[in-house]
DNA sequence: TCAAGGAGTGAATTGAGGTTCACTTGCCGT
DNA sequence: ACGGCAAGTGAACCTCAATTCACTCCTTGA
């Protein structure tokens, strides 16, 4: 025997798979879907085309790992927000505005990640990761009726109304261009928590925790 | 001079230009933007590949014109609604019904117009397409606000919502993937309405119109 | 019937990337 | 130092569909 897989060669083959991994996801962010090529990544990362098949069996695993890692961390944030305190309207209103700020940082990958047209194997993690976004709103939502804050309605539906609502109005062809300040994106993401919480809330709630909103 | 475009003759272009178009709307209604190639639109339209390009100049100018033409009927039959008789509330269900309604008939080339991934030339008509159906839901909200039926908000990230919450829930990835029955489908896309009522309408109309609804 | 010229054809070309693989490099234990 | 092996390389290859074009087929007016 003559090769080993010692503690250092193990750090450098994890390092060269995150090197890549990052180099996709940035190159994503800066240009979408259409500039992601794999010779393009490998040359982002600093190593040869070939080697990124070394780490990945096909540019659709690259990218769907790179959608799969970004969309956990979202999803995380929005599962702390849903069973964090607060009443379910306000809890709803903090993930709407979580992932609306979260989005509007980062546009360009947001965009990617949500609605840039992408090779069909990409597009179904993204579709996974749509429905698992869709299912923590589902538990908030049944949370909300349960305690008689949110009016009574199917979960399902509505937590796909609120999903498409906000998406499409955050980082969809409809959203407004330009954010030239700070304050026209607080008064988009505010609105659109307005009218996500409009969907499921009842009046008296969406007054409550608009009042209550940390501006 | 012995070839002259005589009425025959504009009527055989005329037809075949028709017939591509057609062939290649069926196309995208059966099998979506990955089974739509110059090649099979060419041969369901009875003419070969070369031919297409005498009547269009490349596969994305095509395919550009089908969403248009298909684009705008639908745009039309929301205009009709806006324009209509009957409280802005109603007409709110009204355009929201009857594009559910149209939506599930063709549901494979609802899909293809509004999320499935396709060529960025094409997806910039998708992109014109629905400015121009939320413009129509700017229009019917600002009528509504007028008229106090509507409670106080942004009417484009209003009418922004409201069409990213019908159309996630209608064909987007989250919604429901059987309708077995005309049943369910009512249910569906009377939930959708009353959801997207709830972004603009006050409890009272919401209510007012769910009552009144044809059902 | 015929010549002129547009319409129709479809096999060949093109181009863009993803994927491969024969080769090189460098790490490892002896 | 050295043989053995995995990792790294990147130019060549492959695939697939859009596009082209040299050619044939019609239609027309004389």
């Amino acid at each position: 025997m003559a090769y080993r897989r010692t503690p250092s060669v193990v750090t450098r083959l994890e390092d060269n798979r995150a090197r890549i991994l990052a180099a996709a996801r940035d190159l994503v962010a800066e240009g979408g879907w259409r500039h992601a090529h794999v010779a393009t990544v490998a040359d982002k990362a600093g190593v040869a085309t070939g080697t990124v098949y070394r780490y990945f069996p096909s540019k659709a695993e690259l990218f769907a790992e790179v959608l799969a890692i970004v969309s956990s961390r979202e999803r995380d944030v929005l599962a702390a927000i849903v069973d964090g305190d607060g009443s379910p309207a306000a809890r709803l209103r903090g993930a709407v505005e979580a992932f609306g700020k979260r989005a509007l940082r980062g546009r360009r990958l947001a965009h990617a990640m949500i609605v840039e047209p992408c090779e069909p194997e990409i597009d179904q993690a993204r579709l996974v990761w749509r429905a698992a976004l869709c299912e923590e709103f589902v538990r908030l939502i049944g949370m909300g009726q349960e305690q008689g804050a949110f009016r009574h309605c199917d979960p399902r539906i509505a937590a796909a109304c609120v999903v498409g609502a906000f998406m499409e109005a955050l980082v969809g062809p409809l959203a407004p261009e330009a954010f030239a300040d700070a304050e026209a994106a607080q008064h988009l993401i505010d609105q659109i928590a307005d009218n996500c919480l409009a969907i499921v809330a009842t009046l008296q709630n969406v007054e409550a925790t608009r009042i209550g909103r940390t501006a």
